[in-house]
DNA sequence: AACAACAATGGGAACGTTCCCAATCTTTTT
DNA sequence: AAAAAGATTGGGAACGTTCCCATTGTTGTT
């Protein structure tokens, strides 16, 4: 058990144990089989005795590297950031890495301070869900040699590698079975795409394969709840005479788009409701919201791998699926009929 | 724009400026104010020139500190957690420091590695949520001067100070609230107790309560949700001929619940559901569950002032509150009669 | 026995920054 | 004018660790 009030240097290690910096370093580094036995054992009871701990910061100067990654996420209260989050932390931890997680709030400023800060601690490796377009720093970042994935978010004009869902097959995937489930007219709904590359690249995929599909496609973007109520009335209105669905572009979206059903009376079924990203309690909204799930422990181990290789300097240690598919969860929100027995 | 390929030091900035590196190192200090205007600006274009960026390792080791905090969650993934990490790291950020989340997914081993790690890192304080007991841990680290909060849960053995939910008050809130409504009889759900304090201290105070206010209390453990479907049909059945109500201990139980209530077809209402703990759905179920919502918001600056506090040494600067009230968000769930419209 | 290779250990310098105290210049006070 | 105070700047040492190369002892080969 530790016994001293303040923190033990390597050097008060090396006293009470009668051997040298040197000696201790190498027991607390890749090289303690190098040590005998004997001082092995006088080490680690110097340490326990002194309640040793090494010091991080000054390794990291001299040459131990920092073993942080970086992380940044645009909005740590969203779902799939949290379970990337998870994901990369545990993939992080078992290859000896720490994650230092920065929540931007989606501000561009904060974004920047973030990065700042992150470089400031000597972060070996970046994984960025971006809120702004901070192509010039990370391009700084990455000439510096720190290897660097964006997440989900591509950045144009950086030339770095996007981790996250395929969503060209997603927006494919939704379309194909709303349209095998009847419906023949769709309202996409999605939070602003600005600045957010996943977010136009679905809408972009939806407007053209609604077309290609022959089906009736309409966009909504959403920055005002209330001033959207007239048009979701409309289209719920027009879909009972001809079926009708409205697809979510995330989960932020399936959240506000089943309160707003909700709010205005809207039978889910009837219209269709169906989500991009699963979400806890999208099977206990009566009849069941359907879902695209995303695979978030595939994209964290992705971006986590990635890193790594770039560390270890094997670039094609393993190749790499940068854009993952979703699974679809048919529940009964995308259905016109259901037991209406689940109250 | 930084123009170089490698991490600039101060040294590099001091030589292009044609100054010391003592005035850069002000430069990026507090003490940036004692140096000419004329030398600031030639710091500043210099350092601009170079891409400068502080070491903060080397900062940390020789006086700066880390201005690192470190957090401890039992379960990144529980909205509670997230939404204190939330205000956690706004309320670090504003006081210069920046946050090193840990999340242990409620094993003690990865929460003594974890300890090992912020302590490493040289954090200047620590906010635990505890998966385990790790007071031995703990002590050596308040013992090496670093303040450190308790977050909901409290380590017996250790003389530290604990900030979360006023569980007494929440228990008293939801009987009253429960008790009011017409029930007589409640079913207090919680997952295991076990190492979780505040979860004890719910089940005590449910249960002392419950007699005291002469309703029959009855629990039930969580451990495998398919092993207790018949003691909560039976008490469904029960509840029909004298009204009863389900209390769930934290949200995940409040989402297990309802699971349970759907999956069993028993009506919500004539047999109540609440739950302690807002989360973002509660409103969405029909008829809208419930609840008695954390206030994170306050949990997160309290747990930060504190630490702010002993390390400005003004542990009287201002009386912090330990335990927070809830707040009580009445839905249909807790009512017998409520509109079947909302399908 | 002499030499080479290997094992084990250690001292000094380096890492990038801050801090302490010294030095010099300028302004104010006597 | 001389002395004191204030402003500005800077060099060296320290922070805790790793790395490099040197030293010593042991073992194996010729």
């Amino acid at each position: 058990m530790p016994v001293t009030l303040s923190r033990a240097t390597l050097i008060e290690v090396a006293k009470l144990a009668g051997t040298s910096k040197t000696s201790v370093s190498r027991f607390f580094g890749p090289e303690r089989e190098r040590l005998t036995p004997k001082l092995q054992t006088r080490i680690a009871e110097a340490a326990d005795t002194l309640g040793y701990q090494p010091n991080l910061m000054a390794r990291g100067l001299k040459g131990g590297g920092s073993r942080l990654l970086g992380m940044l996420v645009a909005d740590i209260r969203n779902p799939f950031s949290v379970a990337v989050v998870h994901g990369v932390e545990q993939a992080a931890r078992a290859h000896g890495y720490s994650l230092i997680v920065c929540n931007t709030d989606n501000d561009p400023e904060q974004e920047q301070q973030h990065l700042r800060l992150l470089t400031a601690y000597q972060v070996e490796g970046l994984i960025i869900n971006a809120a702004g377009q901070p192509e010039a720093q990370l391009q700084a970042i990455m000439r510096s040699g720190v290897p660097l994935v964006l997440l989900d978010r591509d950045i144009r004009q950086l030339d770095a590698n996007v981790i996250g869902l395929d969503n060209a097959l997603a927006i494919d995937m939704a379309l194909e079975h709303l349209v095998q489930q009847g419906y023949r007219s769709i309202l996409y709904v999605s939070e602003s795409p600005a600045y957010a590359s996943a977010r136009q690249e679905r809408l972009q995929r939806f407007t053209q394969q609604a077309a290609t599909l022959g089906v009736k496609g309409q966009t909504l973007i959403l920055s005002n709840l209330a001033a959207h109520a007239p048009t979701l009335k409309a289209f719920a209105k027009h879909s009972v005479s001809g079926p009708g669905a409205v697809l979510c572009a995330n989960g932020n979206v399936t959240l506000a788009m089943t309160r707003r059903f909700q709010k205005l009376g809207i039978a889910i079924g009837p219209t269709g409701l169906m989500g991009i990203d699963e979400l806890e309690w999208c099977e206990l909204i009566t009849p069941g919201i359907t879902t695209l799930a995303q695979p978030t422990d595939d994209i964290s181990h992705a971006a986590v791998s990635y890193l790594l290789n770039q560390l270890n300097g094997s670039a094609q240690a393993s190749p790499l699926s940068y854009r993952h598919a979703p699974r679809l969860q048919v529940r009964g929100s995308t259905t016109f009929k259901h037991d209406p027995k689940h109250v």
